[in-house]
DNA sequence: AACAGCAAAATTGTCCGACAATATTGCCCG
DNA sequence: CGGGCAATATTGTCGGACAATTTTGCTGTT
């Protein structure tokens, strides 16, 4: 089962990528080349290599000479985010609607989101945050812009909303998840103006929300300013393996 | 003048970005390790660091075992991309009109794209293509996001219109750079309506004209796509340090 | 007890050399 | 001339090494 020559490097991507997403590296912690290594069994080559892709990718940041740490938004980043998925996710489900007559699009699409139409009484909130992620993934595939794809990993949506969420209720999730169902019957139903309007009535409430946080979830300072470091500050949440 | 510890990496990845702007590297071309490392005077590592980032930013692109080479899109990718900046560069145009009040936007701004008004009678190709890059650089500063910023350089402009060059003539040049002169005097004017019009326009023509080249110009096959590669497609054009 | 300053330890940045895996080239042969 | 195989070139990954820099820990002083 060893992945072939030269597809190693993916495979400790997919784990950071996978280990953030869970939870298990929340945003600000630090992530030490030498407890990673460890735990991995890969050489410090080849996880600087993942470092560099995921900082890339905007999952991560890498301050000089003090390392790699989860990226950790300040509010000002987020309400920019917000604002360009606004257009691009808007731009994806008019696309999204007007190429859902296909029967292979449509049949990739309905299989993705059949998740929405469950009727839960409530969700966890991990739960919550994997429903949210596939949807709008969903949406962008859908949409049959690769290219479009590819820019939908750089809007961070998981990563502003592992940071948010400490913030969720059940009502807020609920509401989220009846919204989605709006914009997917659009879509489904191939109104691209609808499909447009639906996507943008959801964002901007989901910015809304975002907006009215108390601001200490968020990283203070001006974007791209000095990141605060210390190992105390995370002490305890590095698991080396024993 | 070394570079101060930890900033030796983008140093080679400017020098990169710089040679493939400049066209000394073209698209498709294959970028060896062995003969980089000795021109640059870097170590392997180094120069792979710098290979991922530039493959991330979607500059060049690297096969499992075959190594780096310079991007060459697809038409079908292009298109995308076209797809794409047109709604986020409106969107910039917009904010740029929005915010052109702000003395510190106006004044940079028009320093950024004071070059258009220059009455030439015509231009060589790379000084359009460097007037080109910096004024849509322009417009997306004065916009004042940051994340669109970094987004513009996703949008490949400076690839598509290296692997485009040959195709352009001097009257496209000409017509470009007064639609150029349009967008900036509704961003100055602070006319975010006409902006975003007149954007979308000189965008929608620009997409037009590229779709309208030889295919030969673009990649074959779909995009992501297993990359045509043989030493001997660009033999020749690899200068080794004598 | 708070604090400034300094030495020790931890961590990252970069280089080098090595070897296996894979791709490309060159050559031989029918 | 085309196919096939060996030689060569190139990349993928590792491990170790050492300098630069940051972080931690200690110590004595006020």
């Amino acid at each position: 089962m060893e992945p072939r020559h030269g597809a190693k490097g993916d495979t400790v991507v997919d784990f950071l990528m996978q280990a953030i997403q869970a939870g298990r590296f929340v945003p600000g912690q630090r992530l030490v080349e030498a407890d990673l290594t460890a735990e991995l069994g890969v050489s410090r080559s080849l996880l600087r290599e993942a470092f560099r892709r995921l900082s890339a990718e905007g999952v991560i940041e890498i301050v000089p000479n003090r390392g790699a740490l989860v990226r950790r938004l300040t509010m000002t980043e987020a309400m920019e985010l917000f604002e360009i998925r606004l257009e691009l996710e808007a731009l994806a489900a008019r696309l999204a609607a007007e190429k859902i007559a296909d029967p292979g699009t449509r049949e990739r699409f309905e299989r993705r989101i059949a998740p929405i139409w469950e009727e839960v009484p409530r969700f966890s909130t991990s739960d919550y945050l994997a429903e949210n992620r596939r949807f709008h993934a969903a949406v962008f595939e859908a949409a049959g812009n690769g290219q479009l794809v590819k820019l939908n990993s750089q809007l961070q949506l998981s990563l502003i909303m592992a940071q948010i969420a400490s913030e969720l209720t059940g009502d807020v999730m609920m509401e989220s998840l009846h919204e989605h169902r709006v914009v997917a019957s659009a879509i489904l139903a191939g109104d691209a103006a609808a499909a447009d309007a639906a996507i943008r009535g959801h964002l901007s409430r989901a910015r809304d929300f975002v907006r009215a946080i108390r601001p200490e979830v968020f990283r203070a300072g001006r974007p791209g300013e000095a990141v605060p470091f210390s190992k105390a500050e995370f002490a305890g949440t590095i698991e080396k393996s024993p």
